[in-house]
RNA sequence: GCCCAGGUAGCUCAGUUGGUAGAGCAGCGGACUGAAAAUCCGCGUGUCGGUGGUUCGAUUCCGCCCCUGGGCA
């Protein structure tokens, strides 16, 4: 404990670049051009791009790309884990001290608004949930529902359960969870937060924010040219692995409606529409997410990834200095 | 050209035995602390195809016209 304390003191000046933005939006071809302009490591901050087994479906980097330049948490994971921003804080962890270390950038590049709030405002240290204590209580919300489980709920923690809609399923199981895992309520866990990774004054934070017009049409489009990279051999694949539906990598936009189209190609024109809905419609939460949970970063609207990021290097090097970062590789 | 069935929200359609209308999807707004690509909440005015007529009142009944689909020529 005392140990990781001062490792994070160390790191906690250690800039940074954020790059956040809607699926789609194009966050990843600027994360390349910055890293032509900057001694940078690529870091993946969406909980799926993490699973191994979907690299089309979850518009992973490229293996060119990722040749290219250094990236890092990427399709470590099998999709038989489950991941979560727990576990992908404590990845971070571990990488970040070397990237310190050899005077590299870290940009954080991804659409998971949680692990963003994770890196800069910092996570409970919770353990790990017992596996008993989990399967008892999903077979419970299964039988009695939602409502009864916020009933339980009000009792172990009545200021988390004041806070939950009595439908919010998982957010009911989660604190349950942890209240009967940990004797200790969830509540009072999350009042008691480690000190972040990152210091939100050392980090560039930047919301790519494409005209929903252009974003919709993409993601689209995006799609279609998925459906042409294979991605129902992808999801075929990784159905043959005959995992628990309920695995995070299971419910992956697509996933779903793919398998069901995947039995009877009669569904497959409606697959597709729905899951095009699907990522539109979580577009539209990543905005609202960023619109008032992450104060803090600067919108960019533009769609010329070398113009932002000549902007961004220019914007990092005035803030942080420009030695030892790479100035030869331009 | 004739016959039939339709034309109602962005789309698919329901409905009003005459008192100007509502579902699903799409879309929009919001919540969010270890499954977050998850989970959850909220939002429905639109020349009821056009135009005349009947009527206190027509999207609804009647006439004509336009459009779409099917059938017959």
């Amino acid at each position: 404990m005392r140990e990781e304390v001062e490792i994070l003191e160390g790191e906690a000046a250690l800039p940074a670049i954020l790059i956040a933005g809607p699926t789609a939006s194009g966050k990843s071809a600027l994360a390349l051009a910055l890293a032509e302009r900057l001694q940078a490591v690529i870091i993946n901050t969406d909980s799926m791009q993490v699973y191994r087994e979907l690299r089309v479906l979850t518009a992973r980097p490229s293996v060119e790309d990722e040749e290219l330049q250094r990236h890092a948490l990427y399709g470590h994971v099998p999709a038989s884990c489950s991941h979560s921003v727990g576990r992908w804080l404590e990845d971070v962890r571990e990488l970040i001290g070397s990237i310190h270390d050899e005077g590299s950038v870290p940009v954080f590049v991804g659409g998971t608004g949680l692990y963003f709030r994770a890196l800069i405002e910092g996570l409970p240290n919770i353990p790990d949930i017992d596996r008993q204590v989990k399967l008892f209580w999903r077979a419970r919300m299964e039988e009695e529902g939602a409502e009864s489980l916020h009933g339980a709920l009000m009792s172990r923690d009545p200021e988390l359960a004041g806070k939950l809609a009595k439908t919010d399923t998982q957010r009911i199981l989660r604190a349950i969870e942890v209240f009967e895992s940990t004797k200790r309520r969830l509540s009072d866990w999350q009042k008691d937060t480690r000190r972040p990774l990152l210091d939100p004054g050392h980090a560039l934070r930047f919301f790519l924010d494409p005209p929903r017009d252009w974003l919709y049409s993409r993601i689209n489009e995006r799609f279609d040219l998925m459906l042409d990279d294979g991605v129902l051999d992808e999801v075929a694949a990784l159905l043959a692995l005959d995992l628990d539906p309920a695995l995070p990598a299971m419910k992956a936009h697509g996933v779903p409606h793919l398998a069901r189209a995947l039995q009877d190609m009669r569904f497959l024109p409606d697959a597709i529409e729905a899951t095009k809905a699907d990522i539109r419609h979580y577009a539209k939460r990543q905005k609202t997410w960023f619109r008032h949970q992450m104060p803090g970063f600067t919108e960019l609207e533009s769609n010329f990834p070398d113009y932002l990021a000549a902007g961004i290097a220019a914007e990092f090097s005035s803030r942080f200095g420009p030695a030892g970062y790479g100035m030869g590789k331009a």
